[in-house]
Formats: C-alpha cells, structure tokens, sequence
RNA sequence: GGUUCGGUAGUUCAGUUUGGUUAGAACGCCGGCCUGUCACGCCGGAGGUCGCGGGUUCAAGUCCCGUCCGAACCGCCA
C-alpha cells in the first residue's frame, strides 16, 4: 500500500462558512455574485496558468475556474487536485466565453478566489465521473464492493431520488385516502407455507425461532379486525429463495388492507396511487381505470399470467383446424386431450435455416422445455410457403389452413408447438416474449407505453403434481368466489378465487385479494390445502381466533415498490434501484455479509453449526 | 441443485480459435509542456500472481481436469 497522500495539504479550519449555492443551481441572473460551493473534483482540464475543473454535488455540476492571474495560491492547489478531492471554493460568478449549452448551469462559470481542500482522494477503483462518457462498464462486484462510489454516480442517484419522490408521493396520496400508516413486527412467528423463511433464533427461549416476515399478510388482517379501517405501510419483506434480476431476499412493498372492500374498491384506489406516482415521480399522465382481464384469458392469448400489452402477437389455438391431418405428432397430441396453438411473427418469413434450427435447439428445446418446433416461412417477395414438415406428412391444406387461422401474410412466419394444455399455451407465451425480444417489438428504456392490466379470477387452488395435492394459488387466506363455493368439495381445481395481480409491461408489480373473514371458511380452506385442524390451531389459532370477535370483511394487496422504480427509471436490475443490495448468492461484498460469528454468540443462542471447517470460507 | 457466459495492468477490454520472441490498447496514475477548456490537447514514464490449484507439453494467458467469484436463465419464489 502507497503512503497516504500528501499531495496536498488539508484544511484543517474551515474558513469559507456555509455553501451559498449547490452545484446545480446556478444561472446567468447570478453573475457578479460572490458564492461559495462546496463538491467533488469531477474532471479537471489544465491549460497551464488556466485550471478548468467540473464540480459535482447532488444537484449537478459547476465548472469553476483557476487562473494564475487571479489567485496564484488558488491555482497552485488546482494544479494538484485529482478526482474525487472534496473542496469547497469562494469565487465570482461569470459569464462564460464559451458556453455549454448541454449543462443547467452551462452558461456561467466560477473564478475561484480562494480553495480549501477539505479532503482527498486516492487514485480511484473505477470511474465515478458524471460524465457518462467516461463511465466504463465497471462489473458488479467491484461497484457492490465500493457501492458509496458507485452510488456517487449520478446516474444511480437519480434511481435512489425517484425511489425517493416514490415513497413520498405514496405516504401523500395514501394519506388523503384515510389510510394509516402502521408498523408491524420483523420478528414473527414462522409459517412454512410458500416461500422459505429467514430465521432468527431466540437466546431467551432456547430452541425456538422467530421469522423475518415474507410479508405482513396475518398482521394487516388483524389491523383491519381491530377496527383501523384502512392500512398501509413501506415494508421490507424477506423471502430466502435464489435470486434473478428482478428479486432481491429482502424487497420493499407497498402493503394495503381495507376494510370492506370490494374488488372494485382496491382497484380504484390502486389506479389512484399509481396515477399519483407516476405524476410525481415523472410528470406522466396515465389513462384510468386500467384493462382487466380473466386469469384464464391471459393464458389463452398470451400464454401467461402477466401479459406483456405492448406488442401483439397474440396465441392462436390451431387444433380445431388441425383436426384430421394425419400428421401423427398432433394427433396424438389431440388424442391426449393437447392442443397446437401458433403464433404469427411478422417480417420474419426469411429467416434461415440456421437460425431457425437454432430458436429449435437452443430456444425451443433447452430453454422453453418444449419436444418441438412447427414452423412455415411466407417469403416476403409473396413465393409459395414452406413448412417444416413435409407435404406427405402433413398435407399443404391443413398448412394453408393454418396461415389463414394466424391471418399471416407474405413476410410472415408461423411458429408452432404442440403439447398437453395448459403447458402449451404458457410454453409459447414464452417463445412469444422470445421473438418480440428478438424482433426489437419491446421497447428498453423508460419511456413507456405503460401498458397496466389487472389479471382477475384466478384459480383458488394449483395441484402439485409432485406432492399429490392443492396449493393456494396466491395464500391461504384468501376468498373463494361465493358462487364457486359448491366446487370447494367436488371439484376444488375449477374454483376461482378472489384475487388479482396488478400487472405492467409483463411484469408483476402487484398481488392482493379479497380475504376470508369468517372462521368456517377459513377452517375448510385450511382443510383443503391438507392443513388439519391441530395444525391450524397451531400455526393460525390467533386469527382463527380473532374471526371470533367480529372480524368485518376484508381485503388489500401488496405492490412491489422495487419493481415499480425498475420500470419508472428503466433500470435493468432490481440492484440498480436498490441502495445496498445484494449479489445472486445473497452476499453483500462491501461488508462481507453474511459471515461467521464467534462461538460465544453462537452458544447464547443454543446454536451447534454443522457446517464442517472448509466448507464455506 | 442445473444450464450458459465471463474472470488478463487500478478500470474497461484485445490476445485463447491454430500453444512459441519482451502479454498489448484506451482511460486512470506519475513527470513535463500548454491561458478558454468542457471526455481539453501534446510529449515521456511506471504499472501484470493472465481468478486459484493441478495436469499435458521442450514450451501454457492459450489445451485438459478441478475449484472459487460474478452475471443471465431453469428449478425455486403461498
């Protein structure tokens, strides 16, 4: 390690008082004034007797300027100063002779009188420079490593603002809706339905555990039992499942509960709270009430339960004008009771052998998990179509007939699979989303359209195959549509429940439902899901209690707050939105998080480790 | 748990296909010149555990095996 700098030296009393601007804030009416600013050196250009440094605060940039003539003891010191030096400067504002029309405060500049170095900086890891230009593609663990530089970047201060102007917009309109703001416990009790949880053992009570919440599901029900009415809270949520791109072990949400509430009523307000949002997060009017569509519609369509609206491309069920081809994959496909459904991609009817060979191999088959590929290519110059499948096996009619089904064109091509429903139809949702990314259909950035939609009716139940019985397709306690009660006993998958998912652009910023109120119910909603009586008792006695006492009907929802400041600020990462997060392993470089304890803690906490030494450093 | 991509100077990358002289470039850093730059410019210089371990070979950044770290995705996420 070098000598710690004494490249320049420190000030020691700070003589220049309070800064009398931001580095964002000036403007040509200044000019003449007498400021002080205080930053960091962004970048610094030295002519020789004439030193031009950008400094750089939250608020943007002000070049200010050093000439010999003006002050030599001034212009010694800028001569030295390097990125990321913290100073604080006296000067007179003045007019540029060349002015930068692409900087708020490009029209002036500051004649620096005298400098104060209030602190250095060593020769940086990576660049943090507002400049964009300069901003290399620095990898994730160094920038999580250093994360109080790359959160210097004003680029990741925007996300970190607009999070901001978020929650405040949030706390403003929730608010004038009469919603109370409420905290409820991070340690609670753990419920191993659903997600894995993060466990905190108890030193008082040796052997026993609190949970991080995976939400405050149980908690609001009993706010609204209690008789508050209407509840919100900004909560952190703890799920300890593997990571992608979009989700973090610990997340943010906007958690509602109403009381009374109908589904008409939460949508409503939810309208009204992100109609607030994006106004005051982007100055953007969006259009309400948004679209709604049925659970089993969005899978038809488009293959999934959170349709990206921005493109068409919609799925064509093709296994009624299939019927009877002869071709033997579809017949069987018919027989066991599947279906072939298509999509039409426009433009693409040239595509190559070899890249159509590789959407089979490395899309189709690997990823999307599917056996096949059927595909029939319309030349744009309007020549005969060509399928992949050979005219003795499946007969040009029924190809035609297809072509007509998917309305394509000369120019077009037809992809379809084959497979049991509804797997089919979510496999090609998937090669839906594949070609529209393909086919630049979906717009980066964050410039919308923004395409809202509420997926409604969901299956109250989802049979796992593997386990041999129901799950709750969203939780527990969650209502049955009253007119689908009598299919609880006899067919309890066709049952629809009363809960929606707020959907944008594809993806999920949001999920509630209408909650079970009355302990019958709840009691044979408990049952179904393979959940006896004991156990109930065990694990949910406190609110099958509480239904005891008047518990008044009840309903809310949880939006995603990381989520909705991805797609606000068109970031690619939930780690791009979120100040500290963490890496896909769950660690946090910067501090080493997580890491070993000593044995004395441990011991307090009746822990035994049975990780052998060596199997994580 | 699995698949794929990546790891070379402080940083971002090239070099790996086809093993072979002293491992290059840009930015940053150090020294010098330069009074209107704004990613300033010009001249010079320093800087490398080619992630780590093992193997093949006369010879490995390059080929093979293992391993660690990061990322995207699948499983998982009521």
């Amino acid at each position: 390690m070098p000598e710690p700098t004494t490249r320049l030296a420190l000030t020691t009393t700070q003589q220049h008082g309070p800064r009398t601007h931001t580095c964002g804030e000036l403007r040509p009416e200044s000019v003449g004034a007498d400021v002080v600013l205080k930053g960091w050196v962004d970048t610094r250009r030295n002519l020789g007797g004439l030193v031009f440094a950008d400094l750089r605060d939250r608020y943007g940039l002000t070049q200010i300027v050093f000439a010999e003539e003006v002050s030599a003891e001034a212009y010694a010191i800028a001569e030295k100063l390097r990125g990321e030096d913290v100073v604080s400067i006296t000067g007179t504002v003045r007019e540029r002779e060349n002015k930068n029309h692409t900087l708020p405060t490009g029209l002036i500049e500051v004649f620096v009188a005298d400098i104060e170095v209030l602190n250095t900086a060593e020769p940086l890891p990576f660049m943090v420079s507002a400049h964009e230009e300069r901003q290399q593609n620095t990898s994730e663990d160094l920038r999580l490593k250093y994360r109080y530089l790359d959160l210097r970047r004003p680029a990741l201060q925007q996300n970190i603002l607009l999070r901001h102007r978020l929650y405040q917009a949030t706390r403003r309109y929730m608010d004038t809706q009469d919603f109370v703001e409420v905290e409820t416990p991070i340690l609670m009790k753990s419920t191993p339905e659903g997600a894995r949880d993060y466990l905190v053992p108890s030193r008082v009570h040796p052997g026993k555990f609190y949970a991080l919440p995976q939400s405050p599901q149980t908690y609001k029900q009993l706010l609204m039992i209690a008789g508050l009415d209407r509840y919100f809270q900004i909560v952190k949520c703890f799920r300890d499942e593997d990571l992608r791109a979009d989700r973090q072990p610990e997340f943010t949400q906007i958690d509602v509960e109403m009381t009374f509430a109908t589904e008409e009523l939460i949508y409503e307000m939810v309208e009204g709270l992100m109609a607030s949002i994006w106004k005051d997060t982007r100055g953007i009017e969006i259009g309400t009430p948004f679209p709604r569509m049925p659970h089993a519609e969005a899978i038809r369509r488009f293959g999934s339960d959170k349709p990206d609206l921005r493109f068409g491309m919609e799925l064509v069920d093709v296994s009624e004008t299939l019927h009877g081809s002869g071709f033997r994959v579809f017949d069987s496909t018919f027989e066991s009771g599947g279906a072939v459904v298509a999509i039409r991609v426009e433009g693409q009817g040239d595509l190559g052998r070899g890249k159509l060979d590789k959407l089979t191999k490395q899309i189709v088959l690997k990823r999307i998990g599917a056996p096949g590929l059927f595909y029939v290519k319309l030349p744009a110059d309007g020549s005969d179509f060509t399928a992949s499948v050979k005219e003795e096996v499946l007969p040009r009619s029924f190809v035609q007939k297809v072509i007509e089904a998917t309305g394509a064109k000369a120019g077009d091509l037809v992809l379809m699979l084959a497979g049991p429903q509804p797997k089919v139809f979510e496999q090609m949702g998937t090669l839906r989303l594949h070609m529209a990314n393909e086919t630049g259909l979906i717009p980066g950035g964050n410039d919308g359209p923004w395409k809202f939609l509420w997926v409604t009716e969901f299956p109250l139940f989802e049979y796992d195959e593997e386990d041999g019985r129901f799950y709750a397709t969203h939780h527990p306690f969650t209502s049955p549509e009253p007119e689908d009660l009598p299919l609880l006993e006899n067919d309890p998958g066709a049952a629809r429940a009363r809960a929606y998912d707020l959907v944008l652009n594809g993806a999920e910023i949001g999920g509630g439902s209408i909650r079970i109120h009355q302990r019958d119910v709840q009691s044979q909603m408990f049952r179904h899901l393979g959940i006896g009586e004991a156990e109930a008792e065990e694990r949910f006695g406190f609110l099958l209690n509480a239904f005891r006492y008047g518990a008044p009907p009840h309903g809310g929802i949880a939006l995603g707050l990381d989520r909705l400041v991805m797609l606000l600020t068109g970031a690619s990462s939930l780690r791009d939105v979120i100040a500290f997060p963490k890496t896909q392993s769950a660690t946090e470089p910067m501090s080493n998080t997580p890491d070993v304890v000593n044995d004395e803690q441990l011991e307090e906490l009746h822990i035994r480790t049975v990780v052998s030494e060596g199997d994580d450093a």
